[in-house]
DNA sequence: CATTCGTGGAC
DNA sequence: TGTCCAAGAAT
């Protein structure tokens, strides 16, 4: 049945006006995260310190905000400014990425300071085309540093405002296809005395109200502009392309244990999966399952007995891993790698997928120890 | 425009 | 256990 003209005319009068609902429900109902500057304070003309909004957008790049709070006060902690940072040695910064995953974004978060400190005087471009010139930063994060950090006004567009602007609007559009236009309603409601606060108010939204599954439409700011509430279809969007399925792959671990209970450790290759980040010696990861059930791929010669498999999904394939434990002896050699004693092996830069490795071969080894 | 790039929590 | 998916960027 076809809408009729009168509805969708209501509907995109009251829409595009949403700006003050929302932004009186921010002002009491805004999040505490310790990046933020609160609406209180923004009003007020007080904005955060860019270096601050500019790490926590970074690390929340597909990553839960839960996830990222303790990795964030760490980093602040070892490294107050963008100067600090930018002096930091990269292996370091690794390794207190550890864990956080998307291990390019660590990458370019060090380049990154090291441009604005060497190139800029140590102080964030304020406009979006200056910030996206910055490495690691792209459309959603420059605009939301202009926004945030600047007062600039910028239409920053991420998941959680796809999420609301398609329900808003009824967009059928699948994404990607639908950003354009997501994008287009989102600078038309750009309040201009306030887009910071609006952006971390539509986002924050999305994030408590306008969720994926199961939308509080009862407690939303702006229901009343809403076509898929009114129409009762909002967890119908946003509407996606259908996702390909993840491939398996099978390889080998080897984790070598020297008489002093050392672990032998090598670096990635740079760039790539895991890139520059820390891992055991290991076999190839494949699609086929040839020499990983014995220890036929081992570095090197040695005792190596079976010590369990792993399982670790990443984003686009699922990995089993075959894990082998040898002990060696003190004057066992390194080759290109490194001995980790037991007392480093808990800060070493290692990605998920091997502390798991590791753990199988040696139960508690990469566990951080609380001091006292 | 499609792929590649992690991880852990929620349901 | 499986599935989704979270403040996306680079290529």
């Amino acid at each position: 049945m076809a809408r009729t003209e009168a509805s969708v005319t209501d509907a995109h009068a009251s829409s595009t006006d949403f700006s003050r609902p929302l932004l009186a429900w921010y002002d009491r109902h805004h999040r505490h995260l310790p990046w933020r500057t609160p609406p209180a304070e923004t009003k007020l003309g007080v904005l955060p310190d860019p270096y601050r909004v500019w790490l926590s957008e970074i690390m929340l790049q597909q990553t839960t905000v839960g996830a990222v709070k303790r990795y964030f006060e760490a980093f602040v902690d070892a490294w107050p400014t963008v100067e600090a940072l930018a002096a930091a040695q990269t292996d370091d910064v690794m390794k207190a990425w550890a864990g956080l995953g998307y291990y390019s974004r660590a990458r370019n978060l060090k380049k990154c300071a090291e441009t604005v400190a060497g190139e800029h005087g140590g102080r964030f471009p304020g406009s979006e085309a200056g910030l996206k010139a910055l490495p690691g930063i792209g459309d959603y994060t420059a605009a939301a540093i202009a926004a945030i950090a600047f007062n600039r006004p910028a239409a920053v567009v991420d998941g959680n405002i796809e999420r609301v602007v398609t329900r808003l609007y009824a967009i059928e559009t699948p994404l990607p296809q639908a950003k354009p236009e997501i994008r287009a309603h989102v600078a038309a409601a750009l309040p201009h005395d306030r887009p910071g606060d609006f952006a971390q108010a539509m986002m924050d939204l999305g994030a408590t109200i306008c969720t994926p599954r199961k939308p509080a439409c009862v407690l939303c700011p702006i229901t009343h502009g809403c076509t898929a509430r009114r129409e009762g279809t909002a967890e119908r969007f946003p509407i996606k392309a259908p996702k390909t399925e993840k491939p398996a792959r099978r390889g080998a671990a080897f984790v070598a244990v020297r008489a002093d209970g050392a672990v032998l450790l090598r670096r990635r290759p740079p760039e790539g999966l895991l890139g520059g980040m820390t891992e055991v010696p290991g076999s190839a990861w494949t699609a086929r399952h040839d020499g990983v059930s014995d220890d036929t791929a081992a570095p090197f010669p040695a005792d190596w007995r079976a010590a369990g498999t792993i399982r670790h999904v990443f984003t686009h394939f699922a990995l089993e891993l075959s894990v082998f434990r040898a002990e060696l002896p003190l004057n066992a050699p390194a080759g290109d790698g490194w001995w980790s004693a037991p007392d480093t092996l808990p800060g070493e830069a290692l990605p998920t997928v091997m502390k798991k490795a590791i753990e199988a071969a040696i139960p508690g080894a990469t566990k951080k120890r609380r001091k006292g």
